[in-house]
DNA sequence: TCCATATATTTGTCATACTAATTATTATTG
DNA sequence: CAATAATAATTAGTATGACAAATATATGGA
């Protein structure tokens, strides 16, 4: 039972050397953006003028982090804030021409750059991991039994298109 | 080809939210440490004695980051810095005796929040997930072929004690 | 020994995660 | 309808991660 101390390291250190690996390829590509503005792109390009609100919801970012995420953006002319229609609170945020065009760009670049990780692996690894971590997930939900909480398995079936 | 984008979320919530639950625990019952802080802790009473830069290996952290953080727990009287016998470049972090305490109180309740991740998953699950995560983290080394690197199922194999 | 290079630590900067608090607006309820 | 509670976004503060540069010291070779 010991060795099961482990793993939080060996998850923390292959996320971050996962991430580590992108923005590197992506700094050697001159991407000029990070892999989490990358994120943002890639979600609003999916979805479409999401109010930040929900476009966090989407990136699996915290309010304040998509606000100084989006504020990057918007300096890089690649987003902008736009009215919310029915709500004076919230912002839409919208895609520019030159964010999508970027989008189209990199988007094949950034599979290119994904697929690395996944050499030497098959789709029953796949099976097995994606079923491990949703299960880590849910074991480690804080806030436990909230109404309407989309089960971890849903949420990513929702990423992979 | 196209679903193998989500593993890097997939991983990165994963173990965005292991973390987040053992320090969310650590906050409830008063540790007075961050989880990393405790990472630190644990190795220099697994290891005692270390120079930073070994202890930063240990720790998987990079040297300016180990230093903030033994910054922090020098700050609190949980280690010392000592000079190197051998090299005055260099300092040796020791555990106060208090230090001590504390990771000899907080090494049950530590293990008891890691096992949660662990309900519903057994032994063959563990080895899966070592094994396709050791994968990962090999498939994407920045710096190919170094000398003397150590590969990351024998790197798992020391922390496990 | 002297010099060039390598190494250990620190500092600085930017980006992100998390928390708490603030502001503006909306929704609810008495 | 008015007071209150809830919500969207922002701001601020702390901790961490990545990377570059600076400093002090060590090491190896001429």
């Amino acid at each position: 039972m010991e060795q099961y101390n482990a793993y939080s390291q060996l998850l923390e250190r292959t996320a971050r050397r996962v991430k580590q690996y992108a923005q590197y390829q992506f700094n050697c590509q001159q991407f000029g953006i990070t892999v989490d503005q990358w994120t943002i792109l890639k979600n609003l390009n999916q979805y479409a003028d999401l109010a930040q609100k929900e476009l966090a919801e989407y990136c699996e970012k915290d309010q304040p982090t998509l606000t100084r995420i989006v504020d990057l953006l918007v300096g890089k002319q690649l987003v902008e804030r736009r009215p919310h229609p029915n709500d004076r609170r919230s912002f839409v945020v919208h895609l520019t021409p030159t964010g999508k065009a970027k989008v189209e760009t990199l988007s094949g670049q950034v599979g290119t750059i994904r697929m690395q990780a996944w050499k030497n692996l098959n789709e029953a690894d796949f099976e097995h991991l994606k079923r491990i971590l949703d299960t880590i997930y849910d074991n480690l939900d804080v806030r436990k039994e909230e109404t309407g909480r989309v089960p971890a398995t849903e949420w990513l079936a929702d990423k992979i298109e």
